[in-house]
DNA sequence: GCAAAAGTGTTAACTGTACACCCATGT
DNA sequence: ACATGGGTGTACAGTTAACACTTTTGC
């Protein structure tokens, strides 16, 4: 969904097929963590019951990477993310037959309403709109604290965190999307060093395994954790305790920048 | 490339918009190995010195992956083949500037050439090839003794495997394309069961290793590695030898269908 | 007999994992 | 004082990596 200032609907009618690569679409799975657990930004329409993953077509003179990087900057605001292609999910029917229960129906009257409402034309006059799409998932890795979520269009489009396991009902395929950038990075994660996207700046060790405990579902050794991912050097120690809370006072951990940098270049290797 | 059967031009000038998804195509890399090297499946155009990937547009009610197994099936013969989407190439440019040596103009005239020979329709009259398109990569990993390699025009296509390396000029970003299929299958290794599908039924473990070798890159320690991959337990040793050849004559060995699927499903976890 | 490749075994170094123990802090 | 989480260390098991020795075969 892209954001074109309103004009009349002739003018819109042609725009479509004229500036949006045809029949491809990109959406983005992006992550963030509340220290507790692993959130995704959804989109909601209100009126309707469904969620779905932020996306947008591709401008005919855009690189497809550059779309997805234009997604997370207009839902967060962010500029240099952590954004990373995952799949292309190319069925012929993946826009249909989802839910199970009419929904077919309601992504009709949705659609309809989104040209409407979004891009100010008419459905029955736009058929760019109902043709088939793939799409491209890209999942990216967002700080949720440094987030100011946006919607498109003030008081028609919802933005929130949503745990996966809170939404009843997702967008046609996008249960499916997310599942897969899910699977996507948990390998990864054996093979990339993952945490400064999604951390702030100064964070604890029992902050950092927890996110990785979230993202791989499972409980982690406190001890050994903290060995293994202080071993691969791009970590360092802060002289600072972080006060306030009950028991021990923790130590702050920052990620260092340049040896992160490599390491993402040359890889890690470790089973967790 | 699809044969269509031959028609006036008028039919397949409207055709390709009505049959093809849009700016969208599928390039796979279909990896042999000869015993000693890894090799590529290559297409040239007699007159042309570029090699390119064998490739496909999607039909509109053609799932993506059904185009990639299409093309495998049209170039090999093979089906049930091991086949994976690895990369969809989205650069707005990726068709042009590619070689470097006024390669454009080459591009231009090669295209001509396919639309007239291949589908029979002048280009000048066919702005839909000449948009813009992305391509989604596939790799496809094949026993070479299996193989007929078939040409879809006789006397016009070649087709042809090929070390990598004995290529002077690749098609568009062709290049980049091996390289990233080559960089996946290199990190699958250590998370995947690979062998079966490149390999003939009864092989030696030499073989084997040289086919990891020639993956990789570099070379493996023939005792280790014989310990490390029959300790995966999807290979067993047949009362068999390799005669025939100089020195010592070796034992076969196969791959048990059951556990080797087995461990396609849950993943193995192993550093080469 | 010799060179080259195959088969088998041994050892040291390293890594993963499961703990035990003590420390600091707020209630 | 005590419950809770944080910091550090150790010990065993299992795996990896390096390498020695013997066997078989063709020339």
């Amino acid at each position: 969904m892209i954001n074109l200032p309103a004009a009349n609907i002739n003018d819109k009618l042609l725009k479509s097929e004229d500036v949006f690569h045809p029949g491809f679409s990109v959406d983005c799975v992006i992550f963030g963590f509340d220290g507790d657990q692993l959130k995704v930004l959804m989109i909601n329409y209100p009126g309707f019951d469904f969620w779905k993953l932020p996306g947008s077509f591709v401008f005919k003179n855009e690189n497809v990477d550059d779309a997805a990087l234009r997604i997370l900057q207009e839902r967060t605001g962010l500029k240099n993310i952590f954004l990373r292609q995952f799949h292309l999910f190319g069925n012929k029917d993946r826009l249909d037959n989802w839910g199970g229960w009419g929904h077919n129906e309601v992504h009709g009257t949705w659609r309809k309403k989104v040209l409407e409402k979004l891009y100010n034309i008419r459905s029955d006059i736009q058929p760019w709109f109902d043709s088939r799409f793939i799409t491209l998932g890209y999942y990216a890795l967002v700080d949720i604290t440094q987030v100011k979520l946006k919607t498109l269009t003030p008081d028609y489009d919802l933005v929130e965190w949503k745990a996966i396991n809170e939404i009843p009902v997702f967008y046609a395929d996008h249960q499916e999307i997310i599942n897969k950038s899910l699977e996507t990075i948990q390998s990864q994660l054996s093979v990339l060093p993952i945490g400064k996207e999604l951390l702030p700046e100064k964070f604890t060790m029992t902050e950092l395994r927890m996110l990785y405990e979230a993202i791989l579902g499972r409980k982690l050794d406190r001890r050994n954790f903290q060995r293994k991912i202080l071993s691969f050097g791009y970590i360092g120690k802060l002289n600072e305790k972080r006060k306030g809370g009950a028991h021990k006072a923790p130590s702050l951990f920052y990620f260092n920048e340049k040896k992160y940098q490599e390491a993402q270049m040359r890889g890690i290797g470790v089973s967790w």
